[in-house]
DNA sequence: ATGAAAGCGCTAACAT
DNA sequence: ATGTTAGCGCTTTCAT
């Protein structure tokens, strides 16, 4: 009932043998349709349906050198920030009409480089990384070898390296800052790997507010590192710290996806939100107002990073210099943190 | 002070110049070391390192005919639904060193039919696709060119094209069953367009708890079509319904972002939840149980979902018969369908 | 307007 | 163990 699975993808040349022409004329209705005469151009196409022929991306390419496609390659895709910003890589994209390739390290160096060699082998025309660690090297190598690379939620520690990044340590201080104005005088934070720069610089901006408010982070400041950066690694890290018997009154966590496992530990725990513990997210995502605690977080521009990176990209495969970019983040209060 | 962007990507006969040997060498310390004596391997590697050379995917592939990587066409990015069937899929695809190309065609048919042609004139080995709309034949087609190709959260009509999905006939009556079970007798379902399949199915499950509870589903239901399946579609499709003097107590969300939006704009507009108005949505996301109103939820296999289907094509690439895998959905009870 | 042919980078026979 | 070479499917001169 239904069509057999070919054996063979049909290639240009059976279309040309078809259609009785030429190769060259077939990838020229293929290209430059205007440069065929009607009559031949109208048997080359009945030849190209009959045989269902999809030309081959991996022969032009090697022809062409270069593609259309650009690389992306984020920390966790299940995590909103990320597809947000990934939207506004590709409706930047789009404009362009290039197409977007999305990977998911899962914070893993070994992977983000898996992916970055499959892109590379693959020509595309750039990547954007949000790296895994601190080294860049690899990404620095990579540029050298004529890959467009801008560094995606991390800024650029070289003049002609792309970035677009948000400043984390000024998040770091916002939220700091607000849980002091709250009153609290010890603060934990559900941080992640110091690997991740992100998370190294949030920590600066917390101890920033810190010893701006007179205060020893030795002692007003619990990091606990959580095992992953999502609600489960929230719920342990909270687990951590309500072990401890004079826990800080305050969680700041490194991400809504964290604040939510705390929110969730601690309502199991019977502790209540933000009476007995004020707690403060990063990224308001879409459902940290509709929360059981609507929950404190500081913004980012998500779709403006994604969008930009993909906007400096082009800019760079058209030859434009380096830039980097620097957003801020704009804190969001609500009912986590404050009391009524 | 950074390498300069090198002009031309170095080719395996730039290696094979340096290294003083052949190509067919390089190539064979590349893909069969064992082959090669250690001092010229070691006089290649060499030249490898030197030269920064990086093999040709396209001209590996081009040579080779299909690649280890498949692709996935997803509706919605955004969506943690996706997300998560997605992570099942790599983590089945890594088990076999496949790799994973992610693409979102926004309920676009055209950006659908893009990303096919996309992945088919790269090779894939196979696509997986939640399909945007009723029509499949372009798939077919795709398959009897020879791309392996499995429906997701689809299921197929053909025995011979295989499918992973969730019963949704029977979570659209699961949810609506629990509405009625608590005492609504007027149902308002917040649905996608008919274009997807599973909107039809979850509606017509809707309609079958409707007719076995004695209703007529031309009183009983009162279905309002969202213009997009997240918050934004929800606020839409919500306030429609609140305009209307007479809605009914209850309202059905084809799923947990759409409900996200509903609760939202239910909230701004100081109509309490369960007890003035009763909502249920569909996929249980992470954070459905920690929202302001605890969300009922019908709640799927995800990671399963994905992880089978990429089992289903790597079975099919390696030859196996098509087969057709149904999910049974699951209903989660929480606070935002029931009166204590 | 069309055809012939070179060559993109690589792998796999086949020779040596 | 290493070299030589054909050819994967396509685009692009260069002829005609």
């Amino acid at each position: 009932m239904s069509t057999p699975v070919q054996r063979r993808r049909a290639s240009i040349n059976d279309v040309a043998r078809l259609a009785e022409v030429s190769v060259g004329t077939v990838s020229n209705v293929l290209n430059r349709p205007d440069r065929v005469s009607p009559t031949t151009r109208e048997r080359v196409v009945a030849a190209i349906a009959e045989l269902s022929f999809v030309p081959n991306g991996s022969a032009r390419q090697l022809r062409a050198g270069t593609i259309t496609t650009v690389g992306a390659i984020v920390l966790d895709i299940a995590n909103p920030f990320f597809t947000d910003v990934a939207r506004g890589i590709e409706d930047r994209l789009t404009q362009d009409d290039y197409t977007l390739m999305l990977a998911n390290s899962e914070e893993d160096p070994e992977r983000e480089q898996r992916y970055l060699r499959l892109f590379e082998e693959h020509g595309v025309q750039g990547v954007m990384v949000v790296p895994s660690d601190e080294r860049i090297d690899h990404l620095l190598a990579l540029r050298a070898r004529g890959v467009n690379v801008v560094l995606l939620d991390r800024s650029s520690p070289l003049d002609d390296l792309s970035s677009v990044a948000v400043d984390d340590v000024s998040g770091g201080e916002l939220a700091a800052r607000h849980l002091l104005e709250q009153g609290h005088t010890r603060i934990a934070f559900l941080n992640g790997p110091h690997a991740i720069r992100q998370c190294v610089e949030r920590h600066t901006g917390v101890v920033r507010a810190l010893e701006a408010a007179g205060l020893d982070p030795a002692e007003a400041l619990v990091e606990i590192t959580v095992p992953s950066l999502n609600a489960d690694g929230g719920e342990a890290g909270t687990r951590e710290l309500l072990a401890s018997a004079d826990h800080p009154s305050a969680i700041f966590c490194v991400n809504d996806l964290t604040a939510l496992g705390a929110l969730r530990t601690l309502r199991h725990e019977g502790v209540r939100v933000p009476d007995d513990v004020a707690v403060v997210g990063y990224d308001d995502v879409t459902f940290a107002a509709e929360l059981g605690t609507p929950l404190t977080s500081v913004r980012q521009p998500t779709h403006a990073l994604g969008f930009r990176a993909a906007d400096l990209l082009l800019a760079a495969a058209a030859g434009a210099p380096a830039e980097q970019v620097l957003f801020q983040p704009e804190l969001v209060v609500r009912a986590s943190s404050t009391t009524p």
